[in-house]
RNA sequence: GGGCGGUUAGCUCAGCUGGUUAGAGCGCCUGCCUUACAAGCAGGAGGUCGCAGGUUCGAGUCCUGCACUGCCCA
């Protein structure tokens, strides 16, 4: 049957149809494998889980970059032939998934109080059902080879009874407590949030002097602060204990201006005598800091806000004011009343709201906490042991860091729509009662009067917990023991703290004792790990996607890059080729478009190739020279049963094979970018510029005469390609399932090349012989065509040249690939001559070979000398440089003989090329 | 204030453990619709590797300082 190929490659029709196929026909999904009978037969295993994008999330380049390389690593293994597990998902996104809901019900102009929690929560849920799978397609779109079967949702029922059980456990253990702490508040969202929700911005603000008159004197004490508007609440002033200046009012009182209360002078290391006049306020109830400061010295806690930000009660006449429009009151009546000192200009580091960018309210409230040392002790040996790897290697120090100045986590958020705490407070005597499910009775009064507490948790509360409760823990399951420890982590910096260094600490906590099926960790690589509770293996960081002007991309800024719209216009493949071949370790990517441009041409490329193939092979074919019979299961080795029959297969065939080994090799460092230009580089500038090139001749064919050649040279090329696309196969999916499906005119040996082998590269097939006459041939074919551009030969005129090379060997292999010589230098004639033809107008030489075009033409004398000497002062130059190491007897010495033998070969070249240059030089005169 | 990174061609970036001639894409110039591909082919121009020292037989690569720049933490 031929194949029918359209001319330019149409990326969108081709990606959904096998994006679908690939789904229905679930070649992803991976049943728990049973033990195996011996050790001979493990397979070895690699599990990857996705880092689950908030539910109400869209596709941003993060996302793609970061499944990209996922789907990159993944594709890779499961052609190695691991059993590869890939656990897809989504997160609750507390915060966020209550806000969309809340905006829609702004619109029907309620509140969700107006709804009650239950209600409020079934709204969630159904907009869950609606809208939550968008971002789940979109991933589909990117090809993500994910198991769709064990899809999960973190507030799915087994997720949070895990969730109530580690909530639990930890309570027991005293890992978690609750308490009445400063925490940050955002006022808009009404919730407290954990120290890395909080983003610190620098802005430029006050810092004011005012003055407290000290009781029973006519003296004052003056005080600095950021935020006036919290005096109110003042129920001290610490200066401190070495400062002289203040040494005299120890133990007296001041009058707190405005509100007219008496408040004590302490001593506290809280105040420094370098900074501002040396003497703070102190607030117990808006400033942690001074929260603390209050405890050591017993000081009652006044909080003069509400969860509004707006002054309350306390603030006497201030209350009800918003705490900017009260700061802007209190500064009035502090200056009217003469207590305002001084306003200097400040900058200061403003904490907001990651989600919403409220100014965050430092704010006295009762929370649950996680203590986190016991936990960070274990997640900060588990990587400093390096049973976690963590890629680059310096973000592992940045890890560390974190973990040594770890704070408690604040894990509880006064938000409907999450895991509520489980947790149940006594009407009668106020205790409070953690338990699994619902407890009838309070444990110390006995009272049924129980209420549950109203919070939940943090939604990285649960999702620290997926690498092993999305294999069915608390149970003990041969999930578990197959796929945990998970393999790899591939994730953003951003979020290195918030959910990889919780991970590690709930993994390391939880799955104590765990072990990983011995034989298939053995399998995998891993037989040298110890610990087995840790969460993954190895960790690889990846960069941030910026926009083309390096911009960190925004939606305020307005210059954020759909990748949806980029996959309209360019085709997946091309896209994620980009984010490949840009992504090196360690170094941000600007998206370019015009790369992905250059990425949509190298598909085409491909096709175009691919059609030059079909097209020929169905020739062929038609003509009974050659068939598919015997080939199919060559196949299913790879890489095997080409023929070196000529010089360019034994040449694409050692690149072929050193291109997959590099590939294979860069790809298990994860440099993405080295392998994506690999195989870039190998497609078009190898296959396509020179071997398909070389190759054409030996298609032709003539009636009657033996078919063997043109049957070889049918079977090499289908090989090649198909190799090649097996090789391509995780960088783009689409393209390469379109066309091996094609070669096998649509029934294939497997149900996609996604299933096929992957090329490993065999160093025993590398061929320097080949690869040395190769690029000599290569480099005369240049000449040539160099030569016939700077004489202005006509392009379809032939012209016979002269070649002399005076190693008969060189000599021997150009005459062998004349044909080659006479199609692609567009030459009439070869002869070969006797002496160097270096002197000779119209000629090229190199250390190997001289050719001489022979066309009657006058050549540009000027512009020839010019040339020439510009490249004989190169050549000197380099000469020099050569000359004064081989003359250096310390380098003799001590560089390794490789080099050494290296520098010397290349003397001789450049002696040789120095004459050719300097002779013809002289004949131009 | 503490920590981490970047500075290589006009633009965007590679260059892994120091080793022979610093690469790519885009852009630019010249010529070609050569029956796979004009989303292409062929040829070409373009670099004091931020600056100043140092280590070394040898530095884009290692060290120190400086300049500019980005990010994270407090």
């Amino acid at each position: 049957m031929p194949h029918e190929l359209p001319k330019a490659y149409e990326p969108g029709a081709i990606e959904t149809r096998w994006a679908e196929y690939w789904i229905k026909e679930k070649l992803f999904s991976v049943p728990t494998p049973a033990p195996s009978r011996s050790e001979d037969e493990t397979r070895p295993v690699f599990t990857l889980l996705l880092p689950p994008p908030n539910v109400t999330g869209r596709l941003h380049m993060g996302h793609m970059l970061n499944q990209t390389q996922m789907d990159i690593i993944v594709r890779w293994h499961r052609m190695r032939g691991f059993i590869t597990l890939w656990l897809p998902g989504t997160d609750h996104a507390g915060i966020a998934t209550q806000m969309m809901v809340e905006r829609q019900l702004a619109k029907e102009g309620k509140k969700r109080r107006d709804l009650g929690r239950e209600k409020f929560i079934e709204r969630v849920w159904e907009w869950k059902r609606e809208y939550g799978g968008a971002i789940l397609d979109q991933m589909k779109r990117l090809g993500a080879s994910v198991d769709w079967d064990r899809e999960y949702f973190t507030m799915d029922e087994n997720l949070s009874r895990a969730v109530r059980e580690v909530f639990v456990r930890l309570y027991e253990e005293g890992l978690i407590y609750r308490g009445k702490y400063i925490v940050n508040w955002c006022p808009r969202c009404e919730t407290a949030i954990s120290d890395l929700e909080v983003k610190h911005e620098e802005v430029a603000g006050k810092l004011w002097e005012i003055r407290y008159p000290v009781v029973g004197t006519n003296e004052f004490i003056t005080v600095a602060t950021t935020r006036p508007e919290t005096m109110l609440g003042d129920t001290a002033v610490a200066v401190n204990a070495k400062d002289e200046r203040y040494t005299h009012l120890h133990k007296k009182k001041v009058l707190l201006p405005l509100m007219k209360r008496e408040i004590p002078i302490i001593t506290d290391e809280l105040a420094q005598p370098e900074f501002g006049t040396g003497a703070v306020k102190v607030t117990p109830a808006h400033d942690p800091n001074d929260f603390e400061a209050g405890k050591r010295h017993n000081l009652p806690q006044i909080d003069v806000m509400d969860e509004h930000a707006h002054m309350n009660a306390n603030a006497g006449v201030y209350a009800g004011l918003d705490r900017f429009e009260a700061r802007k009151r209190v500064l009035h009546d502090l200056k009217e009343q003469g207590f305002l000192v001084a306003e200097k200009d400040y900058s200061l580091a403003l904490g907001k709201c990651d989600r919403c960018g409220t100014v965050v309210e430092p704010r006295l409230s009762e929370q649950w906490f996680v203590k986190v040392g016991p936990l960070a002790a274990r997640a900060k040996e588990a990587v400093e042991s390096g049973e976690i790897t963590i890629v680059p290697e310096n973000h592992r120090q940045v890890y560390l860091n974190w973990m040594n100045n770890i704070h408690d986590w604040c894990v509880s958020r006064q938000l409907w729509w999450g895991h509520r705490i489980p947790a149940w407070t006594c009407e009668d005597c106020k205790h409070v009662t953690v338990a699994r499910e619902a407890p009838l009775t309070c444990t110390k009064c006995g009272s049924t009067k129980l209420e549950q507490v109203s919070d939940v948790l943090d939604t990285w509360f649960s999702s620290g917990l997926l690498p092993f409760t999305t294999l069915g823990w608390p149970e003990k399951t041969r999930d578990q023991a197959v796929f945990y420890p998970t393999t790899l982590l591939i994730t953003a910096y951003e979020i290195l703290f918030f959910w990889v260094a919780r991970m590690i600490m709930f993994g390391c906590h939880f799955m104590q004792g765990h072990e990983q099926d011995a034989a298939i960790k053995k399998a995998s690589g891993w037989g040298d790990k110890k610990n087995d509770s840790v969460p993954f293996r190895q960790v690889y960081i990846h960069a941030l996607v910026r926009d083309a002007e390096r911009q960190k991309m925004s939606k305020t800024k307005g210059n954020v890059i759909d990748p949806l719209e980029i996959i309209e216009r360019f085709g997946t493949d091309a896209t994620r080729f980009t984010l490949a071949a840009m992504a090196a370790p360690g170094t941000d990517i600007a998206f370019n478009e015009s790369r992905t441009d250059g990425y949509r041409a190298f598909a085409n490329k491909i096709w175009n190739a691919a059609r030059f193939m079909f097209m020929n092979v169905d020739r062929v074919q038609a003509a009974g020279l050659w068939s598919r019979d015997g080939y199919e299961a060559d196949m299913r080795e790879g890489y095997v049963g080409f023929l070196e029959l000529r010089l360019e297969d034994a040449w694409i065939s050692s690149r072929f094979h050193r291109v997959a080994k590099d590939v294979n090799d860069a790809l298990q460092t994860y440099r993405f970018h080295e392998a994506a230009n690999r195989i870039y580089d190998f497609f078009w500038g190898d296959l396509c510029d020179w071997y398909i090139e070389l190759f054409k001749p030996r298609l032709a064919f003539e009636e009657g005469k033996s078919g063997e050649a043109v049957r070889a040279a049918c079977s090499n090329l289908v090989k090649l390609f198909e190799s090649s696309l097996l090789l391509l196969h995780p960088f783009m999916p689409f393209i390469t399932e379109e066309i091996w499906q094609a070669i096998y005119d649509g029934n294939p040996p497997l149900k996609s090349i996604a299933l096929a082998p992957y090329p490993q590269g065999d160093e025993k097939r590398f061929n320097l012989a080949a690869e040395t006459e190769m690029a000599i041939l290569q480099d005369l074919i240049v000449s040539v065509r160099n030569v016939r551009a700077e004489l202005k030969v006509e392009p379809k005129v032939k012209v016979p040249i002269e070649v002399f090379a005076h190693e008969p060997g060189i000599r021997g292999m150009i005459e062998q690939n004349r044909g080659a010589v006479e199609r692609l230098g567009n030459v009439e004639k070869i002869t070969f001559a006797e002496a160097s033809l270096a002197k000779r107008a119209g000629a090229r030489h190199t250390a190997r070979f001289d050719v001489h075009v022979v066309y009657e033409r006058k050549i540009d004398v000027a512009a020839e000398r010019e040339r020439l000497t510009k490249e004989l002062e190169k050549i000197e130059k380099e000469l020099g440089n050569n000359q004064k190491q081989l003359g250096n007897e310390q380098f003799l010495a001590k560089a390794p003989e490789k080099v050494v033998e290296g520098l010397r070969r290349r003397a001789e070249e450049l002696r040789t090329l120095q004459a050719k240059s300097k002779s013809k030089l002289e004949e131009l005169g």
